[in-house]
DNA sequence: CTGAAAGCGCTTACAG
DNA sequence: CTGAAAGCGCTTACAG
């Protein structure tokens, strides 16, 4: 190499407003941005020596690569999608920080999409958005993980997918983070048995909804499995929201009462509380009443809800990490398991039963 | 132009599998690139014909320039940032919402940063974000957008930004919108003045957050200028959760009790009545209690909660709208005014007044 | 009003 | 193990 001038100043480093690049780590290191470019995506084929100088010189000058550049070569963005349909804020939030705990520090960052299932234009719209963004990878949240139309597309157009499911179910293509919901429902009905309840009703999620059927299967069986068979009539179908369990709660009541009530989740519990409130009935002593999410709720309602954890961040930290792993990744499938939490609002029948 | 062979197939269209690129459709329209380009970015340079002609065959092919190549050569992505910092989750979702109703269809895209606004290197996490991911503009929520440090970083690296702030502040650089918390809880003290509490306590919020000040402030002042001045003992500090709603509550009233209590959010509203129903007090007859938030729990407790509506979603919508407009905008600051929600939790006070 | 050239900061495909 | 050339799909700066 011919001898060059004697710099005046400390090497040409990057101008001080702009960010350094790819071109100015290379020119910087005495390498070729090709060489830059196998470090930063962990290539093996760079000599150890090469490596740990531009890895240290990258450091130095606080380099990080351009995801937008990056994105260009790629034909594909670093940006996971989060596609979900209106459950509770609660849940919703959780999934978010799930992922965005896999996310930390790995360069690809989360964007948010809510979508209506019920929607004709849902799978289209959806499609727009992977399309357009390029998006490396889409976590489909329950209720817009189930059914098989939004999973179907996203294989079509060759996107990476996890999807939360609240029960096994057929994937060939995507990643599936499976919450058992059905478990979580036998729990309460092992617990409700334990404590000596016969007279047992449950509030459903609105038929529709798979973690609904899972939940009210999965409570049935148990019961049953315990000798208790619940009559149809104290079976009643809500849709998750506190109003159907304000309703569901004042027909239960109004008949022959039973001295426990399960409800799917939190906020049909929260109506049920308050029907019980109003006929000055006294939970736990006169009633036990169960919930499923174990939501803020369960601890702010008095008394205290007995209820299902979810481990909701857990689920959306897999699914996030799943998706930015190798695709050879061989865990096609995940296993959360909810488990109850006991609180105040269960206890011993005060009733002698009213059969044996 | 020199005659071409006849195409045997209808005309070059962009490969089957493929999204067709500005090229495609410059070549289709029989234009230059940078003429496609000018249409995309709306341009009064391009004739109306030539426009004209560009969009309906965009149109038709199903056109859409790629955000990430835009974006390189822009310098800049199509992102919104939006940064937060734990407040409670139906909060966070509504602002979510609301800003994708102002970023639906256009091209831009919701980036979600939660960030710890304790922490010493919040600051930093959220320009390496920013810088990082070119991002077009942030969305600063509190408590993240109090305080100026993040703003004026934001405002030394050149990154537009909108914050949502519970009153009016200094701010140069940043759009403003603007909640008006102090008036909500003027409106709270003047619903109870109006009932006839003369005996009324207050739990606020921590002091170290600007909403909880503005609460304070707001209703106590509206208070003297009712002739009610709150005693000091009757004034506690809580940090928003439902534990300390719970202490502040069996402080109060394990004292002589006062006939109402102006909670500075829902939760601790919540804390309240768990207190008052392991007293066996009636809400609303022994005690009247009110929130601030108009959260889904204000419905859910019973009886249901008054409460301070605060149209969160508005404010996300007005925050993203204003980031993704010209600069030029001549609107820095947007107000969206809080207002009282009525429920069955205020009556009138059931005894006379201490004092004459 | 329109266009040809160069460039944004990376990677792929090829060559050594 | 390393590199020079071409390209990803757009826009800027310049010229007409």
């Amino acid at each position: 190499m011919p001898a060059r001038k004697p710099p005046a100043a400390p090497a040409p480093r990057p101008a001080a407003g702009k960010a350094a690049t790819i071109t100015d780590i290379a020119r910087l290191a005495g390498v070729s941005k090709k060489t830059v470019s196998r470090i930063i995506n962990h290539s093996p084929l760079v000599r150890k020596g090469t490596r740990e100088k531009v890895q240290a010189l990258m450091r130095e000058v606080g380099y990080a690569p351009d995801p937008l550049a990056r994105g260009l070569a790629f034909r594909r963005s670093f940006l996971i999608g989060m596609v979900f349909d209106n459950p509770t804020a609660q849940y919703i939030v959780d999934m978010q920080y799930g992922a965005l705990d896999a996310l930390r520090d790995s360069g690809y960052e989360l964007v948010v999409h809510p979508c209506d299932t019920r929607s004709p234009d849902c799978v289209d719209s959806v499609r727009r958005f992977v399309q357009q963004q390029k998006l490396h990878g889409v976590i489909l949240v329950p209720r817009a993980s189930e059914g098989q139309a939004l999973a179907e597309m996203l294989t079509a157009i060759n996107c990476n997918y996890a999807r939360i499911v609240p029960a096994d179910c057929d994937d060939q293509a995507g990643r599936l983070i499976v919450t058992h919901d059905r478990d979580g429902a036998a729990e309460v009905a092992g617990h409700l048995l334990a404590l000596g309840h016969t007279e047992v009703a449950l509030v459903t999620g609105p038929s529709s909804a798979r973690s609904a059927a899972e939940r009210t299967e999965g409570f049935l069986q148990a019961m049953a499995a315990g000798g208790i068979d619940i009559p149809a009539s104290r079976i009643i179908e809500g849709d998750y929201s506190f109003e159907s369990g304000v309703a569901a709660g004042e027909t239960l009541l109004a008949r022959r009462r039973p001295t426990a009530i399960f409800c799917s989740n939190d906020e049909m519990a929260a109506g049920v509380y308050k029907v019980a409130a109003r006929a000055r009935m006294n939970i736990p002593r006169d009633l036990s009443v169960v919930g499923f999410d174990d939501s803020p709720l369960a601890s702010l309602l008095w008394p205290s809800l007995t209820s299902v954890r979810r481990h909701t961040r857990e689920s959306g930290r897999i699914a996030a990490a799943a998706l930015i792993r190798a695709e050879s990744d061989p865990l096609p499938v995940a296993s959360v398991r909810p488990h109850l939490i006991v609180r105040d609002s269960t206890a011993e029948p005060l009733r002698a039963p009213a059969s044996a």
